[in-house]
DNA sequence: TTGAAAGCGCTACCAA
DNA sequence: TTGGTAGCGCTTTCAA
């Protein structure tokens, strides 16, 4: 059996409130004498407080819970490593919950955590927010912020990347050296991220006055088959495109597997771009021209926003993060002119 | 403010205890009417229990936790969403904790998890087993499955695949299509698997009168970097190696890199073969040849074992579950006869 | 079928 | 500096 607060308390012959003040290290109110002799004691009867108990009476715990959509795309780890590793510093630690694209398991998750009183949410809304998700958000009390995701909720904050004016800087360069036909595969057209990316698209072929072409555009779903799958698709529609812009770097590589199936050299016959910037897009040959999102980075900026707020040390001027894409050239994208 | 058990019983003008009953689904004890009465109550104020006082009373929860050793590592994202797939269908929830390949993290979580009364773990020991964490395994009580590793505790059942004879299988057929000078880039030596690996690359080779060469061998960690590191440390040695089997596929990756600064060519110059047959293998040039390792299966498996264990459905023979990897050959290796 | 009440292990307030 | 104790929200036993 476990010993409690109150087998301590017997042992020493103190009240429990005094072992209560030693264990949670309140300064004033017990001598270093009765102080030392219950550290003795704690540790050699390995006494542990129950954090449940705790957590009923304080309402608050040590938990943070992260939810984000799929921790089987290379992006998340990273992500979770960010989060987890600036969470242990503070002390915390992470539930993680996988929603799997899912709006119902979301919700699931996200009640799961309104009731175990976990301290914090660090949330990633892949799907447009629902309105049930939006009221759960909203209605618990619990502080949370938004990651690689943004929301106009007053007194929410997020942390995320550009993610229109990174496809916008992708394409620009794609136009300068010498493309018009661009093709593109979106991720889930209900993704915020998506959308963002859609949205640089379409305003960079407008800044450069190049028509938009519905044929050149194909929706995906951020997995490798998808990416081979709709590359097929674009393929069969027989454009005269010359590169296709894939919404990550997983697509992109499923895109280059079709290519490769068809005997479609690249990039020389085709070019093609991914965005994230995933281990595997160094791997693939041959290498991947891509935009690189800080993940690690933003999971640990979430985290300690996070904890910030739950420790009320947030600063008036604590806004949301917005870090900057980078562009990182390889080998994928041949230049025209 | 969140409405709790005495609200509801107090609108209802019923005691605590029918309340308890209703969202306990016992089935006796309350009247129909008056169940139906309180369900509408429950719904109409959108009463959720609290899990923490719950748990506090319970001694139980519905959330397992999940002790691995490295989110980054593509093997454990596949294992981890077994899990939580199994998990889910049977009503819990996962805490995943990434012990980052070190001790203290990994004691501190198992203390973490013990503290918050967890249903139930599921434990992944990348490194053998010290007195302080197999101290913490024996005497709390909760209920628990090793993953992907094996270990000799009465009562303690463990999901993994047969490391040794798979690389045995492995390093047999590298020797039947002519390899004789076989190079080996191990896991970190006190890892769990890297034994069993060694073990079987050293069975393999006396079983074949091949003397065994130490300069061969080499200790790596599992990471791209180190792959390339041990690479270059391996070829230094101006052995005649002709192979080289490594560890895990990250770190078979990494090799290949090295290789292609030192412009030698895979496979006709020198063979490679990896572990774990994760995405990149595939995706690598040439593809790499490997050992498959059903990680999803291994968590749906450990989760469904460990959660039969928790209700009390294990039957007698429910004994350790032990899944063969698969040879998968593609193109990284020459045959030299 | 229903209710009263004890108690899970802890914190926090008030009194000594 | 220390102790007594109420109470967190729930389950469970016993009695009505």
């Amino acid at each position: 059996m476990k010993v409690t607060i109150t087998d301590i308390a017997k042992i020493a012959n103190v009240s429990v409130a005094t072992v209560s003040r030693v264990i949670n290290n309140k300064s004033k109110g017990v001598s270093e004498q009765t102080r030392t002799r219950l550290l003795k004691l704690i540790e050699e009867y390995n006494f542990e407080p129950n954090a449940v108990a705790r957590g009923l009476v304080t309402k608050k715990s040590k938990i943070i819970g992260l939810l984000i959509q799929d921790i089987a795309n290379p992006f998340y780890p990273r992500l979770a490593k960010g989060v987890e590793e600036e969470a242990n510093l503070r002390g915390y630690n992470i539930i993680l919950c996988d929603g799997n694209n899912s709006e119902e398991k979301e919700v699931n998750y996200l009640d799961f955590l309104n009731k175990h009183y976990v301290a914090g949410i660090i949330y990633n809304n892949f799907n447009n927010i629902g309105d049930k998700i939006l009221n759960i958000i909203v209605n618990n009390s619990i502080p949370l912020v938004f990651i690689d995701s943004k929301i106009d909720i007053p007194g929410i904050r997020c942390v995320y990347v550009e993610n229109e004016k990174a496809i916008y800087e992708l394409v620009s360069y794609l136009i300068s050296i010498g493309h018009r036909k661009i093709g593109f595969i979106t991720g889930p057209m209900d993704s915020y991220s998506t959308n963002e990316r859609f949205k640089g698209y379409i305003k960079v072929l407008e800044d450069n006055q190049i028509p938009i072409d519905y044929d050149l555009i194909v929706e995906g779903d951020y997995t490798i088959p998808k990416g081979y799958e709709t590359m097929g698709i674009l393929l069969d529609r027989k454009t005269e495109m010359t590169v296709v812009v894939c919404c990550n770097d997983l697509m992109a590589i499923g895109a280059m597997e079709m290519l490769e199936e068809r005997n479609i050299k690249v990039p020389d016959e085709m070019s093609i771009v991914g965005f994230d910037n995933i281990d595997m897009s160094r791997i693939v040959r041959p290498k991947l021209t891509t935009v690189s999102q800080p993940s690690y980075e933003m999971g640990r900026a979430a985290a300690k926003m996070l904890i910030n707020i739950i420790e009320n040390k947030s600063k008036k001027n604590d806004a949301s993060v917005v870090f900057l894409p980078e562009l990182v050239i390889r080998d994928s994208v041949k230049k025209l002119n």
